[in-house]
DNA sequence: TTGAAAGCGCTAACAG
DNA sequence: CTGTTAGCGCTTTCAA
């Protein structure tokens, strides 16, 4: 079927050996030799076959990253970093999109196969403690993200202190009776956000009631996603009518904020004016919809994942590092904060109210 | 470092062809044989190598996707169709990501090398005629996916009936003075909805001018995101101020919709009532936006896409085939058409005027 | 039913 | 500088 390189070591009146040394680049090798070795390479349209290579090398100049498809924005723009670096650094990307947790499973002990992957990246779950030894016991390099385990590299997002920063900011504003719409809390960012939305509060000498709290975990995606934060403001609006209802309200990302604004619309409450919101993220839509939330760095987390695999790689013997990322505070005007500073700020004016699609 | 068959044949004192007939569930292996042989398996955790699996079975069990990143939404829709079908299959996908069209050249390149993948997935670009040559050689697999060459298995939108019926629509509301913004005329789907727009003037007795369609493609995603989708509206709301401003508006894709709609919030303008829209994909975004606009069938596309990949490779002589979907209208508020039906649909009683973050 | 042996196409070490 | 050779770990004949 293919050209092999004894195909081209006959044709170039070589031995292999030479063959194999001007196709990568071997220095000792006469100009001549590589000339012709080169020319016969390209009239055989000759391509080289990647498992041999990898089988005789033994790298594959593969990773596999096993991750949530359902976190979707998230998701995306950590792909992006991942496969941008990956591409420069010119290794392969196996992608493993898990949609249940079961899956991941799976993914993992499939990256497991011996010699299929140098390196795995695993993201925004829980890593199962049943697939660790098998990590460690083959020293095969693995990074989490927006996960942790103390047995390998971390990447982590400071969750409890940006909720807690998030949660400042509405105090700052002057709220007094702020709740708080939550995604699953067998999560560990979920967890993690109430704890520092609580923290922020008893900071300031406010109550926490944990009734200001509601969660819904409609649409499977452990609560991540528009309906289930429709379903929450639904929800918050009739456990705290009239005048118990809050005027301010974090919420645990911005998709679930961007249901939670359908919600608000439809029940003619106007934000910022009724009800601040600062939610957590910052997708691409939290720009659209004018939400002031608390950025993740997606991107760059996803080259420093990368990063991370690269290094274990090299010394696989270092012990395990963890990195954290602060989110950062990104104002717009669903928390009003603007609307205060200037009387109407940009988007806010009497016209801009007009709009409403 | 790894456990290979030689470890187990020689611990479980049998022959590696033995083995290796025990891992395939080759049937020729007596019951005794076969558990000894299992249980050393199992006690050494042994892990086949798969690159030596592969180069010695000639099958990669691989497939890859050449796929622009910048097609965002769209891209994680389809590819969560691929990824979920090939998980199912058992195949693993490499995610080749572009970000400019020189990357995909390089990456149908690196797909292309001997034995590296079963086959190959390219979307939503225009492919490059000077790597025709290479895949009709070698005969491997390849299909398209929102693109289109004779030569191959493709998967095409029918850009320009959507843009039809999309236009209709409108024209079936009753305006008169309809206006489209569009991504940049050197991609095919810009080129074609920008036909079907014409066609369905021409049909209505509607005049088309040039000025009535406004291009913008900063961004650099050609023109389709929200940013091009702002400055185009903006664009033409200059052009044609007053009351020759257009009624309708047909866009090419939902992000510039949102970003279109962006504009006419900081204008004043209010939608549908001032100005009615219908624009092209259905991303998950566009019911948020409660956009009316013509599905892609995104998913199912990925699905699909897989699926014949698969039969290729089973029967590689067949002739190239398409397979054309048509973009199905889904109405929503944008447009005005529910306004009309019920003299006040949900989303667009006065209450939800009030709303406008 | 089983063991032995011949590749798969390549890399890398070893002579020359 | 170059040819030869020994693997890489597995699948698959081919005898036995």
């Amino acid at each position: 079927m293919g050209v092999t390189i004894y195909d081209l070591a006959r044709e170039a009146k070589v031995g292999i050996g030479t063959v194999s040394r001007c196709l990568n680049n071997h220095p000792s090798v006469s100009p001549q030799t590589r000339a012709k070795v080169l020319e016969v390479v390209k009239r055989l349209s000759y391509q080289p076959h990647a498992y041999a290579q990898r089988l005789a090398s033994k790298k594959t100049n593969t990773i596999s990253a096993v991750i949530p498809f359902f976190t979707n924005y998230f998701f995306i723009q950590v792909l992006q970093g991942v496969q941008d670096k990956a591409g420069e650094l010119g290794f392969d990307l196996i992608l493993y999109g898990v949609n249940q947790t079961s899956q991941a499973d799976y993914y993992l002990r499939r990256s497991l196969l011996r010699g299929h992957v140098d390196g795995v990246m695993f993201f925004s779950m829980k890593f199962p403690e049943s697939i660790v030894a098998k990590f460690t016991q083959i020293n095969l390099p693995l990074v989490l993200v927006d996960a942790y385990h103390p047995m390998f590299d971390s990447i982590h997002v400071e969750n409890r202190e940006g909720a807690m920063n998030a949660t400042r900011h509405l105090i700052n504003l002057g709220h007094k009776n702020i709740a708080m719409i939550n995604a699953s809390l067998e999560t560990q960012p979920a967890q993690e956000r109430l704890e520092g939305f609580r923290a922020a509060l008893d900071e300031a000498g406010l109550p926490f009631l944990m009734d200001r709290v509601v969660v819904s975990t409609i649409g499977k995606q452990d609560g991540y996603n528009r309906e289930a934060g429709r379903e929450s403001m639904i929800e918050l609006l009739q456990r705290m009518p009239g005048p118990m209802r809050p005027t301010a309200l974090f919420i645990a990302s911005d998709v679930q904020a961007i249901g939670a604004l359908d919600a608000l619309r439809d029940a003619g409450i106007r934000v910022p004016e009724d009800m601040a919101i600062v939610s957590f993220d910052d997708i691409e839509l939290a720009q659209h919809a004018r939400l002031t939330t608390m950025r993740q760095p997606m991107y760059d987390m996803g080259v420093l994942a990368l990063e991370k695999l690269l290094a274990r790689m090299r010394n696989p013997s270092q012990p395990p590092t963890l990195t954290s990322f602060v989110p950062e505070l990104i104002i717009r005007s669903s928390c009003g904060a603007l609307m205060k500073a200037a009387g109407s700020g940009p988007g806010l004016t009497p016209a801009a109210s007009g709009i409403h699609l």
